[in-house]
DNA sequence: ACGCGCCCTGTCCTTCGGTCCAATATTCTT
DNA sequence: AAGAATATTGGACCGAAGGACAGGGCGCGT
């Protein structure tokens, strides 16, 4: 098993040798030729033809995982529809290139959290799938719950909420962990997304 | 790190101890209250309420996988949507579950791979559109400024953004600052309002 | 050489956000 | 009458967020 590094560049990257210390630097061309079933390529983007060569070696059992200096949904997509089993920054730590090794190594596929999410945003809308539950979600909100919600949307803080209420700061943390419950969220930040992307839908 | 599975019936699959033999058969709300940060979730779609629950498990950093008794690309779609790290068949054999379990346990995806290269499919088609994003505006911000204010306005937290662009927490903090303080904004609530209102603009 | 802007990091501190442990009163349902 | 859901609050706890202050390194223009 075999760990080559694939990039129009010369010089390496450090972390690249300290995450797999016998790995290999080569061009396209000769991990054409070089990667045999089993092998693992780390195949960078600023190659002219990266898309077409992780095809060819993911159809020949290689394990391709493609590094990007800027990473893009777009790229992202492209790299796992030719094959790749992983998409991650080109200058990730080792450790976490290491980890990536790991679970690429073990059929899995490894891309990053943040865009993953969109990534499959996207999917849904592509496939046409069932919509989500807009109005809905705020409907199994009860009234007061609601209230703390939508102040929260406006930005407000948890003591603005209370005065606004006229209730305490600890009333509105305790309406605010049910929202979050109910609405499968973590935290103020995610339900003002949830809301804005709701306004997008209706609007 | 404890491993529950989650399912409607009584009985368990002799698999399941096989590959986990400390593992717990619970339902579905035994397992909202039981599991916490790191815990294996194993959710079979039985469960009534099984795609809310994955929601809600995942935004409390728990990691679950689902299992189907009959797989479809729709419902590994709903999985994966859900914030599942992985979608496979209930009656995999054990060495496969050891397996998922080990991906999805390094920030891996697992799917099964025939299902994988039909999903991308259609979300290649489902992208075609450009992101819209708001870069015009925020052109008097530093390159690394606006990385950073674009990732908080995803709804990263620092830590997260820390990771992404591989740079300490305190560094992040930094730039933010910076970004609070050239848009004269109060906090990250009213940075993702803005960029939200602009958003909508756009569109 | 010097200043300047950008990028990165550190420590210390305060406030805010969120969860877990409660408890009490009210209303509505069974 | 008993039970469930809702609204309200308390305390304690811990991590996240943000500011204040203080650096070091790098590139660029004067």
């Amino acid at each position: 098993m075999v760990h080559l590094f694939v990039s129009r560049r010369r010089d390496e990257i450090p972390r690249w040798r300290s995450a797999f210390p016998d790995a290999r630097l080569v061009n396209a061309d000769q991990a054409r030729v070089m990667a045999t079933a089993g092998d693992r390529i780390w195949l960078m983007t600023d190659c002219p033809e990266w898309s077409p060569l992780a095809s060819y070696l993911a159809s020949r059992n290689v394990i391709v995982v493609v590094m990007a200096l800027s990473p893009s949904d777009q790229e992202a997509l492209q790299a796992l529809q030719a094959g790749a089993r992983g998409y991650i920054h080109a200058l990730s730590p080792a450790e976490l290139l290491q980890q990536v090794a790991l679970v690429t190594g073990n059929q899995g596929i490894w891309v990053p959290t943040e865009l993953l999410s969109r990534v499959l945003g996207a999917t849904f809308k592509g496939l046409g799938g069932a919509e989500r539950l807009p109005r809905e979600s705020l409907t199994t909100l009860t009234e007061r719950e609601r209230a703390v919600a939508m102040a929260v949307a406006e930005g407000l803080s948890n003591k603005a909420v209370a005065r606004q209420l006229d209730i305490t700061e600890r009333t509105v943390k305790a309406h605010l962990g049910a929202v979050f419950r109910k609405l499968a969220v973590r935290d103020r930040m995610q339900l003002v997304l949830m809301l804005a992307r709701q306004d997008e839908r209706v609007s």
